[in-house]
This record gives C-alpha cells, sequence and structure tokens, in this order.
RNA sequence: UGGGGCGUCGCCAAGUGGUAAGGCACCGGUUUUUGGUACCGGCAUUCGCAGGUUCGAAUCCUGCCGCCCCAG
C-alpha cells in the first residue's frame, strides 16, 4: 500500500523546484511584522526567533506555516506520520498520513522552511486507536482526536520543538490563547462556528505557555483566502472531517478487525421494563442518546440507547425523557490556569451549546468530580468529554464516566 | 369444524361507498474535525386472494385462504 515510506528525518534543503516564497510579498494578507509578531505572541524582533509549526497537511496548518514564514522567523515544519493503513489514507479529510504528509511537504517546500517527517505509527497506535477500539468493547463512546491532542500532538511535539530550540509551537487549531493575569489562558476561537477548544481541554499550563494558535481570531474564509492568495496547493482542500485514521465513516469495522469479539450480538432491552425488544449486532454499534439503527419499529415515540451494558452484551433503550441527565461524574480532570469564580458552563458533546452547571470537587490534576446541571441534559455518553468554560475562557474538562437521570 | 373476531407499507394503526391519515422503522440530504442528536425530504396507484354490485369500493355481496378467541 505506502509505495514511499517517507526518511524518518528529511534535510530541510530537500527543497527546490519551486522557488522560496519571500514573505514580504504575501499578496493580500495585509499582515505586517508586527501584526504577525501579535499573531504569534512572539515579542519582536522576529528575526531571532525559532518557529515550529505542526504541520498536519491540512489548510490550517499550512497557513500557520506561511504565516510563520512571513514573520521573518526560521520555520521548522514537523509533521507526524500517524497510521498508514489502507483505506484511510486516501481519503479525503485524512491528516497525517500518505497524501497529506506529501501536502505538507509541497507546502513546506514553497515556503522554503524545513521539514522534518517523524513516524509516529505505533505511538499512535498504542495511545489512540486502541485505547479507541477499547473503549468502545466496554460499552463506552470514546472520542479519539482529545487523546490524540493530549498526547501525540501536544506532548511528542512538544518535546521535539524544545529539543529544537523553538520559541514556540504553532498549531492550527482555532483555539485563542489569551495572556491574563496569571499567565496564558486559552479560550474559545473568535469564529464560534470553528471553534475547537472542546478538542483541547486536555492542554496543560506548561504547553498552553509554549504553545501558539495564530488562526484563533481569524474566521476560515480568510484562512483559505491566505492560502489561495499564497497559491499553496492544499488551500481547496476539504476540510477534515469524521475520525482520521476510520475510513469512510465507517468506525465499527476498524473496531471489528481490532477486536474480533465486537461482532457479538446480544438483547436490546427497554430500559424500564426490562423487556428484549430486539436484537442488537454488537454494543460498539451504539451509543447513548443514538435513535437511527435500532430498527425496533411499532413504537408510539422514538425509542433511543439510554445506556450500555458490557458486562450483559446488552443495549438499554427508551423513550426520550429517560435520557435526561441531571448529573455526572467526570473523571481524570485537568485545569488550565486557576479556578474561576463566576458562573461555569460545561459542553459534553463538541457541537452544543456549553450550559451552566455547578462542579463539586476540586478540578485538576487528574481528579474526579462531580457535575450538576442546572437543567436536564439529554445524550450524555459516558467516554465523551466534559468540557468547562467561564464565559469564552476554557477551565479545564475531563472524561464522562458516569451519569444520574434527572 | 359449532359460535365469534380479524386480515390496510417492515411494525403499530386511521379509514364502513367517493377515489389510502399518522406514528415507529428504514432510506437520502443538511448540520459537524468524535459517536450521536436535531432539522428537511422520500417511503402502499394500493388495502389477504378471486369474483360480483355500483358512475365509483379498502369500505357492500359471494366464495376461497390465513390467523385469533370461545365452545367442545
Amino acid at each position: 500500500m505506502s509505495e514511499t515510506r517517507w526518511p524518518t528525518c528529511s534535510a530541510p534543503d530537500a527543497v527546490p523546484d519551486s522557488p522560496a516564497l519571500p514573505g514580504a510579498e504575501l499578496p493580500g494578507t495585509q499582515l505586517d511584522e508586527r501584526a504577525l509578531a501579535a499573531l504569534f505572541q512572539l515579542d519582536p524582533p522576529l528575526a531571532v526567533r525559532r518557529i515550529v509549526v505542526a504541520m498536519s497537511g491540512g489548510v490550517d496548518s499550512s497557513v500557520v506555516a506561511a504565516l510563520a514564514a512571513k514573520s521573518g522567523a526560521e520555520v521548522i515544519g514537523v509533521t507526524l506520520q500517524l497510521y498508514d493503513h489502507g483505506e484511510a489514507v486516501k481519503r479525503k479529510g485524512a491528516c497525517c498520513a500518505g497524501d497529506d504528509i506529501r501536502d505538507a511537504r509541497a507546502v513546506a517546500d514553497r515556503l522554503g522552511i524545513a521539514h522534518y517527517v517523524f513516524d509516529h505509527e505505533s505511538r499512535f497506535r498504542e495511545d489512540v486507536i486502541d485505547q479507541f477500539a477499547d473503549e468502545y468493547m466496554a460499552g463506552r463512546t470514546p472520542i479519539p482526536c482529545i487523546r490524540c491532542n493530549m498526547g501525540v500532538k501536544f506532548t511528542d511535539l512538544f518535546r521535539m520543538a524544545r529539543e529544537l530550540g523553538a520559541d514556540c509551537l504553532a498549531t492550527g487549531h482555532y483555539v485563542q490563547r489569551v495572556l491574563g493575569e496569571n499567565g496564558p489562558e486559552l479560550h474559545r476561537a473568535a469564529d464560534p462556528a470553528r471553534d475547537q477548544s472542546y478538542f483541547l481541554y486536555g492542554t496543560t499550563d506548561a504547553q498552553l505557555e509554549f504553545l501558539r494558535f495564530p488562526l484563533g481570531s481569524l474566521p476560515k474564509p480568510q484562512v483559505r483566502a491566505i492560502a489561495a492568495e499564497l497559491g499553496l496547493g492544499v488551500a481547496a482542500k476539504p476540510d477534515s472531517q469524521d475520525i482520521c485514521f476510520v475510513p469512510e465513516g465507517d468506525y465499527a469495522s476498524l473496531v471489528q478487525k481490532l477486536r474480533p469479539a465486537a461482532g457479538r450480538s446480544g438483547p436490546i432491552l427497554h430500559a424500564e421494563t426490562g423487556a428484549q425488544l430486539g436484537e442488537h449486532k454488537g454494543i460498539i454499534h451504539y451509543t447513548v442518546g443514538q435513535r437511527r439503527g435500532l430498527e425496533i419499529g411499532g413504537q408510539a415515540e422514538p425509542l433511543y440507547v439510554t445506556g450500555i451494558d458490557a458486562e450483559r452484551q446488552a443495549v438499554l433503550v427508551g423513550p426520550k425523557r429517560l435520557l435526561a441527565v441531571g448529573a455526572m461524574d467526570v473523571i481524570e480532570t485537568n485545569r488550565i490556569g486557576p479556578f474561576p469564580d463566576g458562573p461555569i458552563t460545561v459542553k459534553v458533546r463538541s457541537l452544543a451549546k456549553p450550559v451552566p452547571c455547578t462542579i463539586e470537587g476540586e478540578m485538576g490534576a487528574d481528579s474526579t468530580v462531580r457535575v450538576r446541571f442546572s437543567q436536564p441534559e439529554y445524550g450524555v455518553a459516558p467516554g465523551q468529554a466534559a468540557v468547562f468554560y467561564a464565559g469564552e475562557r476554557v477551565v479545564g474538562g475531563g472524561w464522562i464516566e458516569d451519569t444520574e437521570g434527572a
């Protein structure tokens, strides 16, 4: 499948044909050095700075690299090869594999910056993919993007950037680093439609100190416009979506390939009466809050998955009211900066507006906290992340371990 | 086989002479860097089968088939 194996570490001077783009000529971006320094939150002169950019091969991180290059700083692009199995690498919207690595390389070449590719397949496989499969087997609903950010992306890249003597590590995430009284804070992106803060709750204070998110204050269309103006080949590349290492959005097939036992069928039981309403084709196909796919008809109102019992290999279902959750336990919490005094909101899903809640217990350092929703929240699935906000600021988050009906 | 009831989309189910509601399920789309949700759209030329009455039947009549209940 993979005819080309990129060298673990490619030399920056292996560039040539497309001429390096002189930063000052970036058309229409209208960003002078001062603006760029502000974007990267580095003290000028940038000519003495070294910026490491995490390049996934997508538009966003490519633009970050371009902006970094324009700033006059020394820029080193780093790309991690995370997986390389069959179908997934050819798909649009994948990242960090196959064509994406080539794309990242092409962008780096065009910008005339150094570019390194590191093979992190085994690490990614253990920390993200295997975890993903195990979570599903345990009846939970994993969210691999967060583990990827916490582990491979931030921890590993962070160390590499340090070793490369960088002043900062810049990524293409849509999230803002705001300098507050007590140091840098993590805030939601200026463009609420693109905000990715949910995926970054696990960022530590030490990482945040060193990280930069230049795109957090820009609207996506502008990012694409910049890419187009620069003639970057990835300008029109589709946004990544779904899980990057899952081909065709069919995560179940992947889990089944990794964990053959995942195909075990079992009963679909009514959560209240215990009556068996049907049979399912493996608990990995279901998640709390799910409506479609149960194939149980003849009901007066829709049935939703209210719980998954891995012990009995049972899927529990019931009407919507049984999805109402009043409280939950959140484990392995991370806290970013001081805990605020004001009201807290929480997001239990990437697409959902934060809702008011109260937290019992000390957040941070992997502690467990009890969270109460001010209003019942529907479809809260164990295994997903709970991310806390104080207004626009990300306070931290953790994994949803257990829920209690409202 | 004596008495009664029923047979309308995969499931539940309206409709008893005027030209097939609705819900669930399913499919498609929109939304979306997780899984889901939500929203929008699609989904029986046909009413167990065969005849008949009628301008016109899923609705009335006859026969047949199938299922259920009571009785024995």
